[in-house]
DNA sequence: TTCTCTAAAATTTTT
DNA sequence: TTTTAGAGAA
């Protein structure tokens, strides 16, 4: 099976393996389920099997396939299995990489090159969150519902949820129940718009892309066969339709390795279903599973409090992790008497370990359960002079001067997106407002065009006061004393042209040279500068210089991070997908700092020293978890996902009372404390009154 | 009609 | 504390 005579010396990237890992990683063809528990080594396993089906001749890169949710997680196991293939047996092979990526990435190659089979353009444009929000809160509105009764973001995970099983909105029009018909006919309208547009929101790119197999078995066909191997990682946070595009793709080789924990499992609200791999045996029969145990990570107490807690759970697989780290130090359990003095607390803890205990800041994590909570930790770590990151809450990609810059390009890339045509017409004020916008998007869908043939239309009208369409030639600029007439729009003229502009530079493709004709940079510098944009930043009035000065900053580092680019397209996708500031976490930059998130996006990582703050009933477990079983099970397995993170020291903190709003509420300690052994605890109780 | 300022509301987790 | 909605000013 493994030719080990032949390739034993260039089989050492298997030494050091377990038993159990070992057997993940050399396990042939056929379908197979690792369960994988807290630190046992899960990436080592997926990305040794993929570099061991390479280096037996198995397969070829490009036929491996590896699946995850996060591009950081992408990015760690592609340079794992790049350091194992070059540095063994590099002088005679000259390996390609396998495939791995996120679902959404994957999806949206695949749709780049096949829109057209199911009648999108290939420039569609990718809806994030905040533009989904943006148009539902039109639709609401044009469809006479009221905003109170069914507010967007409740609209909006209706059709989410209905994506993530593989509904169109002609199936829940039929399914849907009475009192739900609102959100079917929101989800209908909503879905022709995205047409409208040419547009995808991130469901779509899944949902798309399984449609797509299901209507073109060539396609499917030719998928199937180049990637013969399949790996998924954290299969506990599938969704249906995740699991039916992995099937779909398995079925003719079945050669299919999915690793997860059900433990593990906390996107439930995002649609991940947990049967999906309950029931992967059934599906795939003659499956085998292998199950990883052996924790490398964390010390002793430490894995005995998180499994004490997520024992209390009726709906899990049995099973329980080992380690040989016996010795280690107690859980410490800090009482606050305010959210305040909880911040003060871990601020004043990190720096003794620092100067005490010789951590440094890059061994420490701060997690909380919500983003909120991160305020008071950065105000007091800032007033200690501790260096720290926080990590998740708002994206680059998606903060408000950056949106507003790339809505340019994008509307440029796809005229009928009048999501980012209404973004960058109103971002800098040139005197377009509500009228003047329904009047431009009525042309469009009165003559059936996209948005920029209507502005064109539509521009001598606005800037002579004509209402006839003249050509774009004979287009003359107002002079501002112009015969006085009425309805001047000498801004939209010029943001007409920056538009124009734009899309002759996307044209101006050099055939015989590298990359597009007009750097990226140089476009995104001119939408800048001839929006108007950076004056209305410099110039910003009397206020808050210092959130301008900052996005100043941050699109000088767009613009940085725009030159790796080879084409409009490739940026634009990444900029929905992924977040390049990401790259920065594993490398350099922050290496030298605490780093602050929610347990949810330290799924994955690990560190020597865990803070986990606001151990609160009504905030860990969240009061939304509360009235349901469900839910509040996995409120406790996001606490094991963050006490597994520790591998030496774990504080677990919690607060009397804590701000929110204006008031101050009272909270209970979480019943996860209750739920920890007494014998693993030192307490220590706050005797600071304020602060 | 558009822009700006003030007041109120809102806070779970994410590709 | 930040974002949004509504009202008044230009």
């Amino acid at each position: 099976m493994l030719n080990a005579e032949k390739t034993e010396d260039r089989m050492d990237y298997l030494n050091g393996l377990n038993d159990e890992q070992f057997k993940a990683v050399t396990y042939g063809d056929g379908p197979i389920l690792i369960l994988a528990g807290a630190g046992s080594g899960k990436t080592k396993v997926i990305t040794l099997r993929a570099v061991h089906l390479i280096k037996t001749g198995k397969a070829k890169p490009y036929n491996i396939l590896g699946l995850t949710f996060t591009n950081k997680a992408a990015r760690e196991m592609k340079e794992r299995i790049r350091k194992a293939l070059t540095g063994i047996g590099s002088d005679d092979v000259d390996y390609g990489l396998p495939y791995f990526s996120t679902f959404h990435s994957f999806c949206l190659k695949l749709l780049r090159r096949h829109a057209d089979l199911i009648g999108y353009s290939k420039s569609f444009a990718i809806f994030d969150d905040d533009d989904s929000s943006k148009m539902l809160t039109k639709i609401i509105k044009s469809l006479n519902i009221d905003i109170k009764i069914v507010a967007p973001s409740k609209a909006k995970y209706f059709i989410e949820k209905s994506k993530n099983s593989y509904i169109n909105f002609e199936e829940a029009r039929e399914t849907v129940k009475p009192w739900e018909k609102n959100y079917a006919a929101i989800y209908e309208k909503y879905s022709k718009r995205l047409r409208e547009n040419n547009a995808m929101d991130f469901g779509d790119l899944i949902f798309n892309v399984v449609k797509l197999f299901q209507t073109n078995s060539s396609v499917l066909e030719h998928y199937s066969n180049l990637y013969k191997y399949i790996m998924v990682d954290e299969f506990q946070d599938t969704n249906f339709i995740q699991d039916k595009l992995v099937k779909l793709l398995a079925d003719k080789y079945k050669n299919i390795c999915v690793v997860g924990d059900d433990d593990q499992s906390i996107y439930s609200f995002r649609g991940a279903s947990i049967d999906n791999i309950l029931s992967f045996e059934k599906v795939y029969s003659g499956c085998s599973v292998i199950k990883l145990e052996k924790n490398y990570r964390s010390t002793r107490i430490i894995l005995n409090a998180a499994s004490s807690i997520v024992k209390g759970n009726k709906f899990r697989k049995d099973k329980t992790l080992r380690t040989d780290k016996y010795s280690g130090s107690r859980i410490t359990v800090y009482q606050a008497n305010s959210d305040y003095s909880e911040g003060y607390f871990v601020a004043r803890e990190i720096r003794r370990l620092i100067n005490e205990d010789g951590y440094s800041n890059k061994d420490i994590a701060v997690l909380y359960r919500a983003n909120s909570q991160s305020r008071i930790l950065e105000d007091k770590l800032m007033k200690a002079s501790i260096r720290y990151s926080i990590y998740g809450g708002l994206k680059f990609y998606q903060r408000k001067e950056i949106k507003n810059i790339l809505s340019f390009l994008r509307f440029a890339a796809n005229p009928r997106d009048v999501v980012s045509f209404e973004r960058s017409v109103q971002c800098v004020p040139i005197g377009v407002g509500e009228k003047t916008l329904r009047a431009i998007t009525d042309i469009a869908s009165k003559n059936g065009t996209d948005i920029l043939v209507a502005l064109k239309s539509g521009l001598l009208g606005f800037v002579r006061g004509l209402n006839t369409p003249t050509l774009l030639e004979d287009r003359t600029y107002p002079d501002n004393k112009n015969n006085g007439s009425y309805n001047n729009k000498p801004g939209i003229a010029n943001y007409f042209d920056i538009i124009l502009k734009l899309k002759a530079d996307m044209e101006d493709k050099v055939e015989d040279g590298p990359g597009i004709g007009v750097r990226l940079a140089d476009m995104i510098a001119f939408i800048y500068k001839a929006s108007g944009y950076e004056a209305m930043l410099k110039n910003g009035a009397l206020k808050a210089d210092e959130l301008d000065r900052n996005r100043i900053e941050n699109i000088g580092e767009l613009i940085n991070a725009s030159h790796e680019f080879e084409s409009i397209v490739d940026f634009l996708d990444q900029s929905a997908v992924d977040d390049f500031r990401e790259n920065l976490n594993d490398s350099g930059k922050d290496a030298t700092n605490v780093s602050l998130m929610t347990i949810h996006s330290a799924k994955g990582l690990e560190f020597p020293v865990v803070f986990i703050v606001g151990l609160e009933e009504r905030l860990f477990p969240h009061a939304r978890s509360l009235d349901n079983e469900l839910s509040l099970e996995e409120e406790r397995r996001l606490c094991y996902v963050g006490i597994t993170r520790a591998k030496e020291k774990i504080y677990l903190t919690w607060s009397k009372k804590r701000r929110s709003g204006k008031e101050y509420k009272y909270n209970m300690p979480s019943r996860f404390l209750r739920e920890i052994p007494e014998n693993l605890i030192e307490e220590i109780v706050d005797t600071y009154e304020y602060y």
